[in-house]
DNA sequence: CAGTTTTGCTAAATCGTTTTAGCATTATTC
DNA sequence: GAATAATGCTAAAACGATTTAGCAAAACTG
């Protein structure tokens, strides 16, 4: 009582309590604490890829806006494992963590079942069922595409391939869909290749994109990664870049900046989205917020970089 | 008892009690578990800046030791904040995990003094004194440093500049021995600027180095971030790399790869070292190792990259 | 068949806090 | 001064698991 605050207690008493406590180096134990109070001091933040420095940036705000609540972060990557984001929820069914910000690439029947019965504070970063009673923070990826898409239109380049990450994940679909909307519009011809979301896959793809569709002369990456591998790809093949083939990424991770050419990329405001996802979690825990789930979208915002010919 | 496999329980009530675990949708609760076993199944990580790649990478190997080991990770980012390493011991005496892997870079008597008398295994990735009582890993900087020097003298290069960290910094230490016995060695004039290990400090200290040093014909960097901002900043400059100006970092992280000139580095074995470091690790907590401290020094091994004129 | 062992279950203690109820004391009111 | 209110402490009941002791019933032993 003395050391929480709680009850009334003479002065006298205190420092006697407080004595004490300094003497044996007492420090309460946090097990028996959450256990009887039910809170635990900690959330979950569930990642796809550590590898990913986007995921970084986003992991990076939620920290600081945890610590700031006197909260500790666990950190679980899923590393493309099928279903370890599912088992990630456990963390919240057993009393783990008090919360959790789940950021998911791939959406399952059985993923939304989960979530739908755990009854604990989660927000998604990323697309999810409407009705699913979670809060959620996205980007509009689908509009950033159209950005980066309509600007290198805007250079005069007709013949766009767009790389795109693997089809059972949210992030390619709707930046595919943001491609397809932006070609039709220009009554251009679809060109898509597909690789992972990672600097290999974008390599890979790359080199795919060359053989396939020789004629390219812009390589529309799906995120920096593979933007960033594409353009080591078009470097071994001696292409040079922005002047026979432009170059973009979607994201802008901090390497957009250090690679040459710089990529030109598309801000999802990933710290932002952290910090947005960060706070709806403590809201709820909290209990400042109660209501039905909140829904943030974020606008995309087009940085133009050396690789298509920006800024030197 | 059923669920965890205890005792004598007759294959009939296994089945009861299985069936009724099932359908009450049961989960054992982790808290009270952890109470009453004094085991939380957590180990906490303690790094210095998330936003540095090489950090990422030793987080990477530990989450997949631990996650192999069925634990968790809470993951601590001390930004340079003074006394953040301190309390995060708060983590092990007050129960929130079971040990540690603390990333120490400075090096402090208070940390010092609590680290001995926490009685949770730790585990510490960088230089701790000799007589500390926890586990160590260590990577041999100062051999590094001397590495890549060599390396560049024998380029042909004699002005060497070497940009280091804060000197209230065990790794910038280190690093400054190692370049300054390379330099004498070779009878050599010493010059050397500080800076932040940033990408920014690197930036920076590149600019105060071309002001102080215009003779210089090459760059060590003391890692690799402050490299990435130094050939930025050379770059802006008008700086040839490698022609005029060599340039290294130290760390081998992604980045190197990445950025243009490509960055000649030393590795030091993060993911390695993280690997490690867990290992120790839950070879304490297993009981498998149970005497006196181990320490564990990796060499380190230089890559030649463009930026000291290797391959192109 | 008495005596011992094995089997499988129940009840209670424990982990270390937090919180509530209870109960003397002391202080206040009319 | 009796009745009421406030104060400060003690004891006990939670939180939800794990583990130990105890005990009846069944199975074995000589």
């Amino acid at each position: 009582m003395v050391l929480n605050g709680n009850g009334r207690i003479s002065s006298k008493t205190i420092q006697q309590v407080r004595a004490a406590a300094a003497l044996l180096n007492y420090v309460p134990n946090a097990q028996a604490s959450s256990l009887r109070k039910q809170i635990t001091h900690r959330i979950a933040l569930v990642v796809p890829d550590i590898g990913n420095s986007v995921y970084v940036a986003i992991a990076k705000s939620i920290q600081q806006v945890a610590k700031q609540h006197g909260y500790y972060v666990s950190l679980v990557s899923t590393d493309g494992v099928e279903g370890a984001d599912v088992d990630a929820l456990l963390l919240l069914r057993n009393g783990h963590v008090d919360g959790m910000v789940l950021i998911a690439i791939k959406s399952s029947k059985e993923l939304e079942e989960n979530l739908a019965r755990v009854n604990k504070p989660v927000c998604v970063i990323g697309r999810v069922p409407g009705d699913l009673g979670v809060d959620n923070v996205q980007a509009n990826s689908l509009q950033g595409v159209r950005l980066v898409v309509d600007h290198i239109l805007s250079l005069g380049r007709r013949r766009l391939v767009f790389i795109n990450g693997p089809l059972n994940t949210n992030p390619a679909i709707q930046r595919l869909e943001g491609y397809q909307v932006a070609i039709r519009t220009a009554g251009l011809e679809e060109r898509v290749v597909y690789g992972e979301f990672t600097l290999e896959g974008g390599y890979e793809a790359a080199e795919e994109a060359l053989g396939k569709y020789p004629e390219a002369d812009a390589l529309v990456c799906a995120n920096d990664l593979m933007g960033i591998g594409a353009l080591r790809r078009l470097r071994q093949a001696g292409v040079r870049v922005p002047q026979d083939v432009a170059v973009s990424g979607m994201d802008d991770i901090r390497e957009c900046e250090i690679c040459s050419p710089a990529l030109t990329s598309v801000a999802l405001h990933a710290a932002e989205r952290g910090r947005m996802a960060a706070q709806m979690l403590f809201d709820r825990l909290s209990g400042a917020s109660t209501g039905s789930p909140i829904r943030a979208v974020l606008e995309p915002t087009l940085r133009v970089r050396e690789s298509t010919g920006g800024q030197a």
